[in-house]
DNA sequence: GTCTATAATTCGATAGAC
DNA sequence: GTCTATCGAATTATAGAC
């Protein structure tokens, strides 16, 4: 029952950091804050996590779960690929954290280019397309462009799409950057 | 003479705080930090600027000074906007600091959405081309992305581009926008 | 487990001597 | 114009009562 609660209140306390981290960032979202949005005195933040780093270690935890892509058709991948994307970040709001805390926290970028090294870069390495890599960090231009622009900045013409809009504008580029010859450029 | 030596003084803070905030971001940039850059007492910093949001506002104060592309042809559009863009952004840290700390800065954030609705949006809506203020968009969507990956969160495929590399490899994704048929996607 | 009280820093900004 | 000294506020984190 003790062990209900306290998994309860850890649980609120994350949330709460979500919210909070994502919204404002790491620096300005204070542990105060979160305290009060989970409904739960300041110092307990602390006991719960150890500290405000920590706490953001594991509210920041991210899995981009990339679908299996190795038995799907070339032309297809990138829609495929874009439309999981898409739909991943529109349902948890853990990667905008991310991304957001990313730009003025250095843990945070170093996070997020080992999210791209070991889960963007290995699934498009397993299509057999030349220079993988390169592919790989093309794609990402465009996919982090996308959530910048739409969850961070916030530009009008790019909130307004529905996410379907974005999948069908996003997939021919996500596409050319896996398939097109890159020498010939 | 006098005027001389406070204009100096004045420009060594605004590049100092330049550095400061493009490092660093908005929050983690003092101005006890900057006033050390620029070899200053900190209570100078804020004499001159009265207050380090102001002294962010001068800092960040930015012209993405657009070419005139409406003679250009329009298979050479996206190129020549990709190369002024790229090469700005080299050769000019303002940039940096704008993108770096509108991610956590809502007044950086309108900063930038003004940017784009008066300089990157009008240039394009002088194209004749359908729905300028959503191709104006999905270029955001790219260039920003490049510029994220490539200066923020300096993911290795991308940092180790050549400027020239990156103008190749962008120019077709923004001539795309610019020329594709929207509908049909 | 929870909260009160507070320690220890650090920040932006100001006052006033020179 | 410049610097010393410092204020007042806010922060993370801890100590200890209940």
């Amino acid at each position: 029952m003790a062990q209900r609660k306290s998994e309860r209140t850890r649980a609120g306390i994350l949330a709460a950091a979500r919210e909070r981290f994502g919204a404002d960032g790491y620096e300005r979202a204070t542990v105060r804050a979160i305290a009060a949005d989970a409904a739960i005195d300041p110092a307990m933040v602390i006991r719960y996590f150890g500290s405000k780093e920590k706490l953001f270690a594991e509210a920041a935890e991210f899995d981009i779960r990339l679908p299996d892509v190795s038995g799907v058709p070339a032309a297809e991948v990138g829609t495929t690929l874009v439309r999981h994307l898409v739909a991943r970040w529109e349902e948890d709001d853990t990667f905008r954290v991310l991304l957001r805390t990313a730009a003025t926290n250095e843990s945070a970028a170093e996070r997020m280019r080992h999210v791209f090294a070991t889960q963007l870069a290995p699934t498009l390495a397993g299509l057999a397309v030349d220079q993988p890599a390169l592919r790989a960090g093309l794609v990402a231009t465009q996919a982090l462009g996308f959530a910048l622009c739409r969850y961070i900045l916030q530009l009008p013409p790019v909130t307004a799409l529905t996410a379907d809009q974005a999948v069908a504008f996003l997939a021919p580029t996500i596409t050319h950057y896996l398939t097109a010859p890159l020498s010939a450029e």
